[in-house]
DNA sequence: GACCAGGCACATC
DNA sequence: GATGTGCATGGT
């Protein structure tokens, strides 16, 4: 018997995949641009990462040997439209480093390791935090790994799931205490929650008008009728 | 010109 | 443990 939260979470993902049509997530090319892009991303319109990432593939860097030995200013001139270019460039070499330790030429190598021995070993690497981490393993390796961020977060609060201030890990257990293990469905929902965020979820002004989840949201309980 | 974007690490209290 | 701040570019 699926409880109240258990069916709703199923339903708000059914609407968003009626309305918006699967998202085709992550758009790259290989697993290895799936990384760098998860860590180029980190505060960043998307539009900006992929110019950086159009840059990488000009100078023929997005592989990982070539990429960890190629010269700093170069990866970060490459890099500068994903803005917060220095950190991000360390950040790629952090993952280089470790990817080079584990004798590994590309990401599938680290197949070997379980889900959430690898999850621990990438929150080790400084500059990957609980969502890239979640990035890279669901979308770049096919983990069963629940990705939340801050529209997650918003548009849950928005329907009274959660409070706004809400724990990364706590957030996260909402849709995996609800949601069959499957990796498809992690993939989309997260992916559908982001487009919904971008077009009516925003900081400021939220559009209700024409959100899949608008018939969703929270009623506000009618006023009461005079006699 | 302010605000925001598919965060994270670090300092400080 | 909670809160604040630096990081930096490009679009709205």
């Amino acid at each position: 018997m699926p409880t109240a939260t258990t069916r709703l979470l199923s339903d708000m993902f059914d609407a968003m995949l009626v309305q918006l049509g699967p998202s085709g997530w992550w758009p790259a090319n290989s697993p290895f641009e799936v990384i760098v892009g998860a860590i180029l991303t980190q505060n960043t319109n998307w539009s900006n990462v992929e110019k950086a990432i159009a840059n990488l593939r000009r100078h023929d860097l997005l592989d990982p040997e070539r990429l960890r030995q190629a010269r700093p200013e170069i990866v970060e001139a490459c890099i500068r439209p994903s803005g917060f270019f220095r950190q991000k460039a360390k950040k790629i070499q952090n993952f280089l480093a470790f990817l080079h330790q584990e004798h590994a030429t590309g990401m599938m190598d680290l197949a070997h390791l379980g889900t959430a021995e690898l999850r621990e070993r990438l929150l080790e690497i400084k500059g990957i935090g609980p969502e890239t981490a979640d990035s890279i393993l669901l979308y770049a390796l096919d983990r069963p790994v629940f990705v939340v961020d801050a529209y997650t977060a918003r548009i849950c609060n928005r329907h009274g799931l959660v409070p706004e201030d809400v724990a990364y890990d706590e957030l996260q257990d909402l849709f995996v205490s609800h949601l069959p293990e499957r990796v498809e469905q992690y993939n989309e929902y997260h992916a559908l929650l982001v487009r919904v965020g971008k077009e009516w979820c925003r900081k400021r002004e939220p559009r209700c008008a024409g959100c899949p989840l608008q018939p969703f949201l929270p009623r506000h309980s009618p006023p009461a009728r005079t006699p």
